[in-house]
Parts: C-alpha cells; sequence; structure tokens
DNA sequence: TGATGCTAACTTTTT
DNA sequence: GTTAGCATCA
C-alpha cells in the first residue's frame, strides 16, 4: 500500500507529496491529473488526516464517484466513505439541506431544474401581462442566472447601471422586475433552482458567521478539480470555505476552459496565485494519452490561441496513425462514413464498439450518425439530450412526490392537481389562486378551505377528497420508506393504472418508465448509508439527489459494448481509443454565437482542443459540405479549424465528392462513398408506418344505430362507426360526461370513447 | 375532456 | 427535421 507514490513521474509526486499550503496544479490534457488528485488524498489521509476533514469537489456526479472509487483501492479499506466528495452542486444542497431554516426555506426545498425553472419565469411573465415573445422564458432564465452566477441579488440587478444599460439596449428594461418576482415566488415555493444552490450557500456564508467557522472548521482540505470552469459565486464560497486553514488545493487546465458561457472564468485560475502568499505551482506536462501525431495536433490548434498560460504537452507515446481528415458531401454521408469506418475497424484492428466515441457540437447532430448505426446494427447509446428525469410521465410523478414532501411547491401542485383528470379543471384552479391572494395565503392552504374559495358541489369535494389523499400520503413519509410512498403514490393516485390503460408502444414504454423510476427509489432505500451525518434516506433526499443527476451520470451499463454519442461538453474527462471529431464547419463549429468576439472564438477552440485530447490512438475529423439546418439544406464553408492542422500531421486520402484524389480511400477502405447511397427513409418513420399501417377502415353495419349512453356496461360488446368492434373495459363519468374505455379489435388498440359525442352500438 | 392536426420555433454547450 | 404548444373537433 506504501507503494502508490511508485507509479508517479517527478512531477506528480510533488503535488501527491505537497501537504499543507495553497496548491495549484496546472494539468494539461490526459496527464494523470485524477491519478494525483485520488493519490494525494490518499496521501493526506496516510498521514493522518481524518477523511471527515477532507472535502474534494468536482463538476459531475461521475468524477466525483471514480474519484471515490480509485481512493478506496488505494487505501484497501473503507476509510473512503468517510471523504466529502460530490459535485458543487450536490454538496451545497447537503449543507443547505442542513441549514435551510436559517434562511427560511424548509429542510426539504424542491429543488428545480432548468425547465421547472423556465416555466416559473413562463408564468411569471404572463402575469405581469408581458409577451413571452419578446421576454423568451429561455433568454429571460439566462439572464437571471447570470446574474446569479456573478453573485447579483434582484436589488443590485436593478441598481447595476451596467446591467440596466444593457438591458434597456434589448428593449427588455423589466428584466430586473421579472427576476425579483421569479426570485420571491421560488422562495414562497421553498424551492431552489441549479444556481440558488450556489448563490443561497454563498448567502449562508456571508449571512451567518457561526455556520461559515463550522465548515471552516470541518474542512481542513479543500480539493477542487476542473478548477478552469468555477465561476464568480464558486471562487467565493470556495475562498470564504478555506479561509481558515488555507489547504486548498485546485486542479485545472486553462485549455479546456470551455464552460464560460455558464459564467465560468478562466480569470479565476490567473488569480490564484495572487490569492494567496506562497502558492506552490505544479505543471504536469508529459502525457500518458494519446499518441504523437494527436497530440502534435492539439499543440498546433492551441496555440492560435492568445490567451493562455504557456506550457508544451509532450509524451513518451509512439507517433501513431496521421489524423485522418474526411469530407462528404452531407450530414446523411457524414454518418453513413463515421458508421463504415468504425465497421471497418472493427474488423480490421479488432477494436470493440466501446472503443469509440462520436463527438458533436450540439446535441441535434446525432440523428444522421444513430440512423447510420442502426442502419449497420452497430449498438450505440446516446449521452446528454433529453434525459430520463425529463420525460413527461416521470416529471409527473416526481410531482407528486416533490408536493408530497413540500406542498409549498405551487409549480409541482398545479401540475398533478388534475391528473390523472379528477375533475378539478381550470375555472377551479383560477378561483382558488385568486382567493389565495386575496387571504394572503398559500394554494396549497386554500385548498384546505374550499368554502373560502367559493366553490361548492363536485368541484369542492374533488379538491377536498385530493386534499386527503395527499394528507395521508405525508403521514405516511413519516413511519415508511420513500419506496412504500412512492409505490402508494402510483397505486392510489391512478397514476400507473392510468398508464398501464394505455397499450400503444409509447403507452408502454411509459409504462416502463414509471417502473423503472419506481426500481430506482427501491435502490436509494435499499442501498445503506454511506458518509456523513447530513444524508438519509427519505423521500425528500431522494429528490435532492435526482434532480442533481445528469444523463451521464446513468452509468449502469458503464462497461457495456456500445459505440458512444455526444457531444463535446460531455466528453470532457473522458478518453477514447477512437474519436470521431464531426461537423468541423464554419458556423457550427466555430458556433455562429462565436463568431463575432474573439474570447467567445477561442472557447470554441479549445473545445476543439478537448475534443481532439480525448483520442488515444487514432482521431478522424469530418465535416460535410452542406447539411439540414431548421428544415432546409445550407452550405458551409469547412472550419477555420482545419486550417490550423499542418498539413504533414493530416491524412486526406478521402477528400470526398469534386475534388483532387477524390477516389482515394480511407486507412485501406475499398468502398468510394462519392456514390450517392440509395436513400433509405428513416428508421423512426419507417417504425411509425409499420404501427399505423394495420388499423384498416372499419364499414358500419347497415342497421347501425347508435344507443343511449348510460346503457353501456363494462363487459359489453360494442360496435363504433370507425373504429369497428371491441370490447368495455372500464366506464366512467356522469351522465353528461360519460367515458368507455373499449379495447378495439383490428389494430386499433384501446381507446377512450366520449359517449355523449361518438356513436357506438351494443353488440351484445 | 382527450385526440388530432397544424404552426412556429428551435440549435450552442450543463449542474 | 423535429417538437412543443395551440386550436379544433368529437
Amino acid at each position: 500500500m506504501q507503494d502508490y507514490l511508485k507509479g508517479l513521474n517527478e512531477k506528480q509526486k510533488e503535488a501527491v507529496e505537497h501537504l499543507d499550503g495553497p496548491l495549484m496544479i496546472v494539468a494539461g490534457a490526459g496527464s494523470g491529473k485524477t491519478k494525483v488528485l485520488t493519490t494525494r488524498i490518499a496521501h493526506l489521509m496516510q498521514h493522518g488526516v481524518d477523511a471527515f476533514n477532507i472535502l474534494a469537489l468536482t463538476f459531475t456526479n461521475k468524477a466525483a464517484a471514480e474519484m471515490k472509487e480509485r481512493i478506496e483501492k488505494i487505501l484497501g479499506n473503507s476509510e473512503a466513505r468517510n471523504l466529502y466528495i460530490g459535485t458543487f452542486h450536490s454538496v451545497f444542497a447537503r449543507i443547505l439541506r442542513a441549514e435551510a431554516n436559517k434562511l427560511g426555506y424548509p429542510n426539504n426545498f424542491t429543488i428545480y431544474d432548468s425547465d421547472d425553472a423556465k416555466s416559473v419565469v413562463k408564468s411569471i411573465v404572463s402575469d405581469m401581462n408581458l409577451d413571452d415573445k419578446h421576454y423568451k422564458p429561455a433568454y429571460v432564465y439566462n439572464r437571471i442566472s447570470a446574474a446569479k452566477n456573478g453573485l447579483i441579488d434582484p436589488r443590485a440587478y436593478k441598481q447595476d447601471t451596467f446591467i440596466q444599460q444593457e438591458d434597456a439596449r434589448s428593449n427588455r428594461p423589466l428584466l430586473g422586475d421579472i427576476y425579483e418576482a421569479y426570485a420571491m415566488r421560488c422562495f414562497r415555493n421553498g424551492a431552489m433552482d441549479f444556481d440558488d444552490l450556489l448563490f443561497k450557500m454563498y448567502e449562508l456564508l456571508v449571512r451567518f458567521p457561526e455556520v461559515l467557522a463550522k465548515y471552516q472548521h470541518r474542512f481542513h482540505y479543500i480539493l477542487i478539480d476542473e478548477y478552469q470552469d468555477t465561476n464568480v459565486a464558486q471562487y467565493q464560497i470556495i475562498k470564504m470555505l478555506g479561509a481558515v486553514h488555507e489547504n486548498i488545493c485546485v486542479v485545472g487546465d486553462d485549455a479546456q476552459s470551455i464552460y464560460s458561457f455558464r459564467g465560468a472564468t478562466v480569470q479565476n485560475i490567473l488569480q490564484f496565485e495572487e490569492d494567496y502568499d506562497d502558492v506552490k505551482v505544479v505543471k504536469l506536462e508529459q502525457n500518458y494519452r494519446s499518441t504523437q501525431s494527436i497530440l502534435n495536433v492539439a499543440n498546433e490548434v492551441i496555440a492560435n490561441n492568445k490567451n493562455q498560460i504557456k506550457k508544451e504537452l509532450w509524451t513518451d507515446n509512439t507517433a501513431g496513425e496521421k489524423i485522418t481528415l474526411v469530407r462528404t458531401q452531407t450530414d446523411n454521408d457524414e454518418g453513413r462514413f463515421v458508421a463504415d469506418a468504425i465497421t471497418e475497424m472493427k474488423l480490421r484492428n479488432h477494436y470493440a464498439n466501446k472503443d469509440f466515441v462520436i463527438l458533436y457540437r450540439t446535441n441535434a447532430q446525432s440523428r444522421s450518425f444513430e440512423e447510420s448505426l442502426r442502419r449497420m446494427n452497430i449498438p450505440y447509446r446516446l449521452l446528454g439530450g433529453v434525459s430520463f428525469y425529463q420525460r413527461k410521465e416521470i416529471k409527473d410523478f416526481l410531482a407528486y412526490l416533490r408536493v408530497i414532501v413540500n406542498p409549498q411547491d405551487e409549480e409541482n401542485l398545479k401540475r398533478i392537481i388534475n391528473y390523472p383528470a379528477r375533475g378539478i379543471g381550470k375555472t377551479s384552479i383560477e378561483r382558488v389562486i385568486i382567493a389565495a391572494n386575496t387571504h394572503n395565503t398559500t394554494f396549497w392552504e386554500m385548498l384546505h378551505q374550499p368554502a373560502a374559495t367559493g366553490l361548492k358541489g363536485a368541484a369542492a369535494s374533488a379538491i377536498e377528497e385530493f386534499v386527503t389523499r395527499m394528507k395521508s400520503f405525508q403521514v405516511m413519509l413519516e413511519k415508511q420508506n420513500a419506496y412504500d410512498v412512492a409505490f402508494a403514490v402510483g397505486k392510489h393516485t391512478g397514476l400507473v393504472q392510468e398508464l398501464y390503460n394505455d397499450k400503444s408502444v409509447e403507452g408502454l414504454a411509459r409504462y416502463e418508465n414509471v417502473q423503472e423510476l419506481l426500481n430506482s427509489i427501491k435502490e436509494f432505500t435499499e442501498t445503506p448509508d454511506e458518509e456523513g451525518e447530513l444524508r438519509e434516506k427519505t423521500l425528500g433526499s431522494y429528490l435532492q439527489q435526482i434532480t442533481l443527476l445528469t444523463d451521464a451520470d446513468n452509468n449502469k451499463d458503464e462497461n457495456s459494448d456500445v459505440v458512444k454519442l455526444m457531444t463535446i461538453h460531455a466528453a470532457k474527462g473522458l478518453e477514447f481509443p477512437c474519436v470521431f471529431s464531426v461537423g468541423l464547419e464554419e458556423n457550427l463549429f466555430p458556433s455562429a454565437m462565436s463568431l463575432y468576439d474573439r474570447s467567445d472564438l477561442e472557447e470554441e477552440r479549445r473545445l476543439f482542443y478537448v475534443a481532439i485530447t480525448r483520442a488515444k490512438e487514432r482521431l478522424w475529423v469530418t465535416y460535410a459540405n452542406s447539411r439540414y439546418r431548421f428544415g432546409n439544406l445550407v452550405q458551409n464553408e469547412p472550419s477555420r479549424f482545419i486550417d490550423e492542422i499542418p498539413e504533414k500531421y493530416l491524412d486526406r486520402t478521402f477528400t470526398g465528392i469534386n475534388s483532387r484524389g477524390a477516389q482515394g480511400s480511407v486507412g485501406g477502405f475499398g468502398k468510394s462513398l462519392n456514390q450517392s447511397f440509395d436513400k433509405v427513409p428513416s428508421l423512426k418513420k419507417l417504425a411509425d408506418k409499420l404501427q399505423q399501417a394495420p388499423p384498416a377502415e372499419h364499414k358500419p353495419t347497415s342497421d347501425f344505430k347508435a344507443d343511449d349512453p348510460m346503457a353501456m356496461e363494462v363487459g359489453m360488446e360494442v360496435e363504433h362507426l370507425k373504429f369497428g368492434f371491441g370490447k368495455i373495459t372500464s366506464v366512467e363519468g356522469g351522465a353528461n360526461n360519460r367515458i368507455a374505455t373499449v379495447q378495439f379489435q383490428g389494430g386499433h388498440g384501446q381507446k377512450k370513447i366520449m359517449l355523449n359525442y361518438a356513436k357506438i352500438r351494443i353488440v351484445k
């Protein structure tokens, strides 16, 4: 166990063995950064530092989990469990959860993801009678987010002349008011958005010196991963937390700073040396990941940036293959090329699917690759895009759980109050809102006194029933675990039944997704407690945790043999034997948004640098002459970044159509891709067509005559004018609104029929 | 109230 | 090319 230092080079050892005082590690791509960080933590623990006194912050859950695992391996015991390792957001959420009352929040505060946040913005914009075409929720939210990341509260926002000028110039002078209303609404709902987890953490430490002191004395050693991606809020928090012991170790690479759009500032790295006396700086410049060729290209490209810390990455690795530059006619051809190349490489060089990654600038580019991979029967997995937790059925289910835990949360309450439909319509909800405003109370409180809202009859009793139901779940919360509560919710709200009844392909998938969610809750409740006093197995802690989970964190099939597709941003920190960096076109990469500003353009270049340095053995850079964007074909020039790669490192054997040497091949590819590919309809459409084909048109029997809705009962065989014959599986609703669920024959599946409108005849 | 069909907006990147 | 959100219809 003592030999954990053996595998390190001199520089790495220097960083690991530095015990006390501020330390900055400038770690080039592939220079063993994680190894140094984890070994250093293990080393600290070997020298008597208690795991409970070490805090390590990362940007992704995945990075945190990996660090923990590696430390455990080095130490060979379970002490690593006591380490405080997590993402900024999750660690701060945990601390805020413990201290929430000081800030006037419930301990079980809800965390809003960006979709939740945008819908709050939207409802505020409409409350203020503003046009949401002009005050677009996404724009407004970004603006608020940027303010929070810069630690600017609503008051400061309104007083800042520069910001006010900006808003005046964009003709959105009321942004400050929206921000203020948004903050108030979130507070009233007992909810924090992602940025609040930083912003409120900062507020907590500033306003409550005793809280600050507590955590300052708890965390003797603080380590920060990906320091180049920290923003002002994170910077200030770290500075405060570390002020007593000054044992702060930051690891970063200015060349890989790719999150300035989210408020990150490289300035934090450059500033570090000035913030503390006697900062030890260690540069890790030996790359263990990539071949010479790949590294040369990376160095050449990044050299075009003016703003950077001087360093030269080098490697002992072999020269390797040249970088393959590929030009295709269209985006579909690009997809086809990559799938072909993967097939070829697997055959020739015995690579496995999981050795490949396709990296693109925007999520929207995934389509053509998915299609071609499917056509070639290559299994793949897409990271990013719509995450599991953003799906409607999951959000609906989670909305229930959130409201049970935190009934103040009006947004989620409104989402579920009439789903599944229980007769609490728009007008009833409106009346409750108005009554809540006049009585100066919350929506939830108002629901307890239907009389005061002026609602009576069916609406009032429906509300009463809903409230009773929700309260019974809240009671369960005290005695039963998260899974039992969730299961009861699924059962008693009709949520699961609703999905179960839908027998379409999508319906089945939705049903399975909900089962999957229940499984994950079960897993959560059954996994034994790990670290720290702040972690519990309640539904509340489950909800906070999953909101901070990303698609990329779902590493269940981490080792499954599939090709991965993701954005370059999502690939940061990962490595693959074979990398396809695709879509190298002007306006796409670099993005059109970045062309007018030197620093934006340099960030795009760093992004390309990140893409290149993911590759261990082989790298392809591809671009298409034309591609579909917004539904129409656009022509793009090759990316300027391609011109920055010296010719001597490039293999242009395949240069596509209408070009010199057009008939060449890639790494011995026999097939020329010049020929136009046979047009195959997209698989999704094909699948849809197959799905939809069977439902044959029904010709009603000659004596067709609709029967009285009230005569319909479960079990009856009926004939529908259009859908033909079927059997009634359930009937609901009163005289004016009677609905029958009918299982039809002939591919029509199950349908809900409004008996007042539809023509239905009883067969027997 | 739910299904359907049309339009408009959408594309940076993420915790 | 895709999808969310709406207006319309039954």
